[in-house]
DNA sequence: GTGATTACCGCATCTTTATGCAAATAACCA
DNA sequence: TGGTTATTTGCATAAAGATGCGGTAATCAC
């Protein structure tokens, strides 16, 4: 049986474009991608690709865990200017979050700059730079 | 009706001391106290309190939840050297979890300086900075 | 092919958490 | 004080998630 990683697959766009809340929430929109199966089935299946659920009650992968946490408790602020995307973070964490930014390796991000409580991001263009705004503030939950 | 009250206390007290993993838990931690009451009322409990699950299955209480996230991210390790505790953090972090070190106020602690990845914490004595570090590394779960 | 082994999955059920409802208790007030 | 109102709680049950068991499909060795 072929299906497993394929539906794998459909369940972690379904996490990183909508907010699931529950194990419901992903079977009904498996559905309407043309998958059939129970809860039962998805439990298994996010405990077997180490799905995590957030305290503010939604389900994220494992690899965005760690820069979803550092920008939700550290990001205050993201604006678009042109080609740039301008962060504000807490005072002295700049420095954390650009590295891990860096880390997670958004591809539409040429480089950074970091200093205290402020990062400039710099992107090819004005639709790269807009892209990666709303990237962020997918992280940013509550 | 007082007894309210005092049993969130006794909730703040275990869920800081213990890793609460569910209500049954907290149901029979509070037996053992001397409070009877059923898992409903944890519940409403929980929800009053604002208390939250970690993706790692334990409460926190809502006041923790950002310094322990912080610390569980980003510290790689503790040491205790008299009533000195060196704290190493990934790099550029340092600022960062130290601002929030110092936001939490842990009360043992005398004053701390922060370098690019180390945190340098000032205790008063050797217990002191012991107490401290077994605060630092019950958040840092997993 | 046949038989054995393995992976996968649904069903039923268990565990964990949330909640509607009514009773009990506390708080208030005339 | 007696009556009225607001809180708090337990019970029963719903909702969400985990899991034992057995069945079916895919794979492999022969």
């Amino acid at each position: 049986m072929k299906k497993r990683n394929v539906r794998q697959d459909a369940i972690r766009q379904l996490v990183r474009q909508r907010h699931i809340r529950t194990q419901r929430d992903l079977v009904e929109g498996l559905e309407k991608k043309g998958y059939s199966c129970t809860q039962a089935t998805i439990s298994r299946d996010i405990n077997e690709m180490g799905l995590k659920k957030l305290p503010e009650g939604v389900y994220i992968l494992p690899e965005d865990l760690l820069l979803q946490r550092l920008v939700a408790d550290l990001v205050i602020s993201v604006e678009l200017a042109n080609n740039l995307v301008v962060v504000k973070t807490a005072a002295g964490s700049a420095q954390g979050v650009a590295a891990a930014l860096e880390a997670a390796g958004e591809p539409q991000v040429l480089g950074s700059v970091a200093g205290d409580d402020t990062i400039l991001v710099v992107a090819a263009d004005n639709e790269q730079a807009s892209e990666f705004e709303s990237a962020i503030n997918k992280l940013r939950l509550r």
